[in-house]
DNA sequence: CCTCCGCTGAAAACCACTTTCAAATGAGTT
DNA sequence: AACTCATTTGAAAGTGGTTTTCAGCGGAGG
């Protein structure tokens, strides 16, 4: 009953429906993209992807992120400081940033996800989707 | 013991205490503002006060708005529409963004909040503030 | 091979601020 | 009231992270 999940396949897919060709350039940055578990920047990915293929360019990254987030394995995230942030869509998960350092802990909670659920049903608002960030200082940099 | 709230005076104490002066413009922005109830895109606050004074300049504006953000009566959001909104400060609340109409409802909910502290403390992490978020279609998008 | 149409990279455009700068104006000081 | 001068103001220019444009490239079906 194998619906394959293979982030791979799911592009492939994706681009076969949409009349879309498989570039070599592509296949590099989605290859680096799934590879890595942090939250990229567009430049960050880019320089990952020039080590491979170093004609590439910030415009195709870019372009080739849009792609992912369209047919749902990224999202993309505003976290206030500029630039966005890419990451592997999975489970979803809120975050914690350190308005210190920039680092970033992901956290999850079923009762607050309830929570608001309830308080959307109160007005009979329907949820698409919502963003929670907690930011502040993270434990290392409490302590200098 | 009327430690006085009003928020005339804590921007006239803030200009006092800076250095800062007196002057028809930020009075008449500062009015307008503290008399809208909404969420204030820049523009929108700009039309307002040129209807009192129409030789007030968007820059004006936009700096009288960090100044209110500066002495905490005024909350700059982004609700990923591009544009901020500004709010006057007061209770705490949370927003659910109508992702149809742009309409905002505000929420607040203090086992939400509390939970949130707790997940926080779970990993040492120090809030500062937060932003929870939900977007969705509000009740009268629902019927068309 | 051919041909078609999507893809790519560099450059230009966009857009919501944010800063600069010269002239105007509060507000103390004569 | 006149003088002084640091703060304000508004127009214009600058910023920065995207986002679009466009001419040439290249995947893939015939
Ligand atoms: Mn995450
Ligand atoms: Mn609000
Ligand atoms: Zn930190
Ligand atoms: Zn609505």
């Amino acid at each position: 009953m194998a619906h394959t999940q293979d982030p791979m396949e799911v592009l492939n897919r994706y681009l076969d429906e949409h009349g879309m060709k498989h570039t070599r350039q592509r296949e590099i940055i989605v290859g680096e993209f799934l590879k890595s578990n942090k939250h990229l920047q567009i430049e960050e990915l880019l320089n990952q992807v020039k080590k491979i293929e170093p004609s590439i360019g910030y415009v195709t990254v870019y372009r080739t992120l849009m792609l992912l987030k369209e047919c749902g394995l990224a999202h993309q995230r505003h976290f206030g400081d500029g630039k966005s942030l890419f990451e592997k869509a999975g489970d979803h998960h809120d975050h914690m940033i350190c308005i210190k350092c920039g680092s970033i802990n992901e956290f999850e909670d079923d009762r607050i996800e309830k929570l608001q659920e309830q308080v959307a049903k109160r007005i009979n608002f329907k949820i698409v989707s919502h963003r929670h960030e907690i930011y502040g200082c993270c434990s290392r940099c409490q302590n200098e």
